[in-house]
RNA sequence: GCGGAUGUGGUGGAAUUGGUAGACACGCCAGAUUUAGGUUCUGGUGCCGUAAGGCGUGGGAGUUCAAGUCUCCCCAUCCGCACCA
């Protein structure tokens, strides 16, 4: 072997030996385990960041163990390529989105391939290709037979100036990021899928699937399922309003949601929605209403900012009739409201609801104590509201009960008097599915000319999007391509197409047939699914995780798959993030410049001070660690790295500078070391197998040394295997490698004994690594005389006789202080242990002149001796 | 605003089941060999202290023989919020 580490010779090597042998090409075999292995395609953005590089290299690493194991590895890729980006792409470079998005994919491609990573490449498709939505457009058609999606009016962000619908993304500070227009909330027709059918299913399953806490804790909040009371009040005009001026037609009764019905005795006010029917009736004959009504409806849809706007309110001059007391109390039209959400009206108790107690103390509501404290007294609610759950009072009847009995009375009499009923509800709303773009999967229906809506047959499928065309911020072109949406007769094609998250809903389960030309999904899925591990990053916690679990039961209900869950096992990979420099511009702004083209300086301990760039030498701010984005100019191209040190080294940097769920800080002095490593596996391979052949083991000659090198290689071989395995944490799996390696380089002995115990070091070394550094120990495995590469090669077996030990160390404490270590025989019982504890000279110092009160021994740990 | 997470040396991180805080690496310091392709090797390195020892896991309280780990309160940062992917 050649004494220096070439990476780029290597990889270029390792790539063509496993490209030539379709070493990744994954055929089922139902006499094998399977393992599926799967990252989160990329979107085509144009070339990979290091997200991708570390959501890839985690997928690698993993398919490569479960390879080593002895499993049938499917670890296919392809590319999510509808979207956004590719119209703006568009509008900004003239050119039509298709033809960007596979210049992207054939770039990004390279990449990934310039990164070694184990893909079957025959199963790769892009979500643009007409074969793969084709699949989407005819299960939408089955999903309509099925009578699980309907149009509804829904609200969009539309922009007056632009003529446009636009993205929450799209909308900044309230206003058109293009126009600048104040953008307005718009209702249009929308198609819907009724995910809402299965909430309860895609509650009960997270019970089923191995997902990290946090996220099944995300998923079962979003789903937000809970049981309260739905209830009407009854609607009059306020003395002297308007309203009765008006056409004095008697109001609909106002119904609401609660899950606190215990708190009922505490109304003092009700909030309806700004396009509640009660608040555009009020506003009808009262301009300032009216003028409120239409400040709420401006601004952008997204919850987030509605739910931090400043809340206002205005009442309607309407009073609602409290059911139980007959009290009546004022209705609000309140910004805080939402018609999308429950009722779009809620009964409001600010006294013990925060929301509710601010609203009134601006606008001088009164606030009542309807349940005591802990102390059974009237909570004191001066400076906020009293959420607590807790005894009623103020509530006649129903005083003294607690919630649960509080509840069940309350709703029993309600539901006596006709007024209201037992209800459970859930926070999941349907998916609106529609999207008012050019760029995505059309959606297939057609329009008649007396006003009906037909999926279209299997025979008029599939709808292809015309390719070259040309996009500006206007809107969609295929609105103003008659050759696309008029069929003649009066018929007309939707041009509306898929949210992308429908794309991502199903190509996991595509993969597994992707050249089945003459159906959707076929046997095959059912030897792959559901896929074995999933990775991808925590952002996408709830939304394309809970679509795709819902499509696949969507898709069990249509008889195409025989799985109920899609991940069994998902692992949610944390950020990659960067040091930011900047100098201050003269208007007030930042220039950011790319951490490659500053040099920092340290203190003598090494402490970052300052920076300078390196083109002119003149200081820059540092600005603090940020996700890598362009915004800051943070970004680190993967590309330079691997042309600098090759793919194995980034690769090790990757799993070793972080574990996965960890946002990932990145270091230039890092992926140095990582280099470093790299080189001195490769010379330590390269010395040893200077040294000459090793002798036949005979584990019974072995010297205490050769025994703790022995030791030490069963140790890490065990570690390794189950930090990569069970508990994917490579970076812990990597430096128990790394300890392996600074023993292997202090251990000097050239005997024949001594070589053999060596041999069994550096091999372990290479393969435990083989998953991580895969080109480099292709290459070392074959140096080490095997004939068999090393992707083939078992993951090394732990002999459990080489990691026994005569003596342990224990740790002695005395009052939970750290006073001495012993060193005792392995099967020393707890007597034995214990005088030997307090005879050693530094225990006998710290306990003199004091009584021993209690001696705790845990085995095979340590002694705590507490004195008094 | 709501939901979820994170916080440990100069830095990234380790400590898996309440049991030795700081593995491994980066950086820095000292020394050796001397650096040609991004040197290599040896030693040191949490803080205070000559030492004995004391202090120390965002801050504050608590449980325990023992707390980075459990409980409560607070602070800071990050992710998601249904049309970004």
């Amino acid at each position: 072997m050649d004494a220096q580490y070439k990476p780029h010779e290597t990889e270029r090597d390792a790539q063509q030996f496993w490209d030539k042998n379709q070493c990744f090409k994954a055929v089922e075999d139902a006499s094998r385990e399977k393992f599926y292995c799967l990252s989160m395609f990329p979107y085509p953005s144009g070339k990979l960041h290091m997200g991708h590089v570390r959501n890839y290299t985690i997928g690698d690493v993993v398919s490569r163990y479960q390879r080593m194991q002895g499993k049938n590895v499917m670890q296919p890729m392809g590319w999510d390529a509808f979207g956004m980006p590719a119209e703006n792409a568009a509008i900004q470079n003239r050119v039509p989105p298709a033809k960007w998005t596979y210049d992207n994919i054939d770039y990004m491609r390279q990449q990934l391939k310039a990164l070694g990573f184990a893909y079957d490449w025959s199963r790769e498709f892009a979500t643009c290709d007409v074969d793969y939505y084709r699949w989407e457009q005819w299960f939408f058609t089955k999903l309509v037979e099925k009578g699980l999606v309907y149009k509804k009016m829904s609200t969009v962000n539309w922009d007056p100036v632009d003529q446009t619908v636009l993205a929450n993304e799209q909308v900044i500070e309230g206003r058109g990021w293009r126009s600048g227009a104040l953008v307005e909330r718009k209702e249009i027709p929308l198609w819907f899928l009724k995910i809402t059918d299965y909430a309860e299913e895609l509650l009960a399953d997270l019970e089923r699937i191995d997902w990290p806490e946090q996220v099944k804790t995300m998923q079962r909040n979003w789903i937000g399922k809970s049981r309260g009371v739905e209830m009407s009040f009854d609607i009059k005009p306020a003395e002297g309003s308007h309203i009765q001026a008006a056409d004095g037609a008697p109001a609909q009764p106002l119904a609401v949601y609660t899950t606190r019905p215990d708190t009922l005795m505490g109304v003092t006010y009700m909030a309806v929605a700004a396009d509640h029917p009660l608040a555009k009736q009020a506003a009808e004959h009262n301009a300032a209403l009216a003028d409120f009504c239409a400040e709420c409806a401006r601004g952008g849809t997204s919850e987030a900012e509605l739910a931090t706007r400043e809340k206002k309110g205005m009442p309607t001059g309407h009073l609602a009739v409290h059911p139980l007391t007959g009290r009546e109390v004022p209705v609000y039209v309140a910004n805080f409201v939402l018609m999308e959400f429950g009722t779009g009206a809620v009964m409001a108790v600010p006294g013990h609801d925060q929301r509710d107690w601010e609203f009134a103390t601006k606008y001088g509501l009164p606030i009542e104590a309807v349940i005591a404290d802990e102390n059974g007294q009237a909570p004191d609610l001066s400076e906020g509201a009293h959420a607590d759950y807790g005894t009623l009072m103020h509530s006649g009847e129903f005083d003294g009960l607690d919630f649960e009995a509080a509840f069940d009375a309350i709703a029993q009499r309600l539901a006596e008097l006709g007024r209201g009923e037992v209800k459970v509800n859930f926070r999941l709303r349907d998916w609106g599915v529609a999207r008012q773009r050019y760029w995505g999967a059309p959606i297939p229906v057609k329009y008649g000319p007396e006003g009906q809506t037909v999926p279209l047959t299997d025979e008029e499928l599939p709808v292809a999007l015309p390719m070259d065309v040309t996009v500006d911020a206007t809107g969609s072109p295929l609105k103003r391509m008659p050759e696309f949406h008029d069929l003649g007769d009066g018929w007309t094609r939707e041009t509306d197409t898929f949210d992308t998250f429908m794309e991502s809903s199903w190509y996991f389960a595509r993969f597994c047939c992707a050249d089945n030309m003459e159906a959707m999904l076929d046997e095959r899925v059912d030897y792959w699914l559901p896929v074995d591990l999933y990775i991808g990053g925590i952002e996408h916690a709830i939304l394309h995780l809970l679509y795709a679990r819902f499509f696949t039961k969507l898709m069990r209900d249509l008889g195409l798959v025989k799985s109920d869950e899609p991940f069994q096992r998902l692992l949610t990979q944390g950020m990659v993030i960067a040091e930011t420099y900047y100098r201050p511009t003269e208007n007030g702004g930042k220039e950011w410049f790319n951490p490659a083209d500053v040099e920092v300086k340290r203190d003598e301990k090494g402490r970052a001070v300052s920076a300078v760039l390196v083109s002119d030498g003149q200081p820059v701010e540092m600005g603090g660690i940020e996700k890598m984005s362009k915004s800051k100019n943070n970004g680190v191209d993967p590309q330079s790295m691997i042309d600098r040190f090759g793919a194995d080294t980034v690769r090790l940097f990757m799993m070793f500078a972080a574990p996965p769920e960890q946002s990932l800080e990145w270091s230039d002095a890092g992926v140095e070391g990582a280099h470093r490593f790299l080189k001195r596996l490769w010379r330590l391979v390269s010395e040893h197998l200077a040294a000459g052949e090793p002798g036949t083991f005979d584990l019974a000659a072995l010297d205490d040394t050769q025994r703790e090198l022995r030791r030490k290689t069963h140790e890490t071989i065990k570690k390794a295997g189950d930090d990569i395995g069970r508990r994917t944490t490579f970076n812990t799996a990597i430096a128990a490698v790394m300890e392996l390696t600074n023993a292997l380089s202090k251990f000097d002995d050239n005997s024949p004994q001594g070589r053999a115990v060596a041999r069994e070091a550096v091999e372990a070394c290479v393969l435990l690594l083989a998953p991580i550094t895969p080109h480099a120990c292709h290459t070392l495995w074959q140096a080490l005389g095997h004939a068999e590469p090393a992707i083939d090669a078992r993951w090394p077996a732990v002999d459990d006789a080489a990691l026994e030990r005569d003596t342990i160390e224990l740790v002695v404490q005395v009052n939970g202080k750290l006073r001495a270590r012993l060193e005792v025989e392995a099967d020393a019982d707890k007597a034995a242990i214990e005088a030997q504890a307090l005879e050693a000279e530094n225990v006998q110092r710290h306990i003199e002149g004091k009584t021993v009160r209690k001696v705790i021994v845990v085995p095979g740990k340590l002694v705590n001796i507490v004195v008094g």
